[in-house]
DNA sequence: CCTTTGTTTAACAAAATTGTCAAATATCAT
DNA sequence: ATGATATTTGACAATTTTGTTAAACAAAGG
């Protein structure tokens, strides 16, 4: 192999995203996710040298896919509702496909450098937040939204979008009979967060 | 000190859950806790032998206390509304007391244990929840609340309750400007949850 | 005073985990 | 075939963490 082939770097990668952010195995060792990815534990170190530097790399590159593809979804020539109906698919597919990341992100919020990275992002997003709030404030003018304080427009939206999916194995064990029953909510999530978004 | 004192237990298990739950470090180790404690590592495995112990301990007795809780809130005379709004105050309070035990129940759920101990809950609920989504219908029919799968209803109240205390330190670093803003959305979050909730 | 209970101290073994290294192999490109 | 890069193997030191034990000390009650 003389050329430089980074598919099993990208492989490591990967499987640690799944161990991590699908499966929830905060705490799971070097040698777990080499295992997991079928590659000797010290091919690990040779590539990333520590577990914490593999886990950032993960965690950022997890993220910044997220942020593009969020971007990505918004047309600007759709109308409000259907701008949010898209974001709910988007946001809810990508939970869906990574759901203990933000419950990992909240966990290593007392980490000060943590707290830094996420400060920059809002100053990057406030544009877009600022223009969301903007046409917001058209749609409850036009009587299509009731009147509020758009950020509680925005925690009510984030958080019907986020916590049924982020707190799944939670509810689904402490409030619903079967995981069919949860499944089958899950299905009609979209409708009942627009029916309780929008007048 | 013939007589039996366990105030030195209480006060380990109070730090523990402080360290654990208010602070979020979930992966302190014993002697960690015992600093916080103010008390020898020693201590710790003579009242409750392992870690994992009191780890368990410490769990089960903080569920059980917000359970209580929960149950002397509801007053059956009172209207369905005031008696979501009462919900809503105690299940706020509680999670700002325990911002981080939601995070840590949701990274042991690939514990089987868990799931299990979360079943047998959800059972003992069932019948309350029943009870719940009857009030709920009656609601709707009256035309006070959105017609919809309580389900859903059920979904939306928990999300907006609690998903913005949960993911606080996330949302408050990715979105707000300062905590000042985030505190003061969270004095009417109340109001707003009401709103999206009731026509 | 003596006993019991609570608590500290010190030391220890065992295990788990991390990170490093050197050497051996494998695989591919030229 | 040769060289270069990728990967494995085995071994190792250092560190952290856990749980146990024995001995000493403190305090309070009978």
């Amino acid at each position: 192999m003389a050329a430089k082939d980074n598919s099993t770097e990208q492989h490591i990668k990967e499987t640690a995203m799944r161990v991590f952010f699908k499966e929830g195995r905060f705490n799971a060792t070097t040698q777990e996710i080499a295992d997991a990815a079928g590659v000797n534990r010290t091919l690990l170190h040779y590539y990333f040298r520590t577990r914490e530097i593999l886990l950032d790399i993960v965690l950022k590159e997890g993220k910044s896919a997220f942020r593009t593809k969020l971007a990505e979804t918004v047309d600007p020539a759709l109308s409000f509702k259907e701008k949010i109906s898209r974001l709910i698919d988007v946001w809810m597919e990508h939970i869906l496909e990574f759901p203990y990341l933000d419950a990992y992100l909240v966990s290593q919020m007392s980490n000060t450098d943590f707290l830094e990275s996420m400060k920059k992002e809002e100053k990057e997003n406030s544009k877009k937040t600022e223009a969301f709030f903007e046409e917001l404030q058209v749609e409850m003018n036009a009587g299509r939204i009731k009147k509020m304080d758009p950020t509680q427009f925005l925690l009510n939206f984030i958080s019907m979008v986020s916590y049924p999916l982020v707190m799944r194995p939670l509810l689904e064990a402490s409030m619903f009979k079967t995981k069919r029953a949860y499944n089958q909510a899950l299905e009609h999530r979209k409708e009942a967060i627009l029916a309780a978004l929008f007048i």
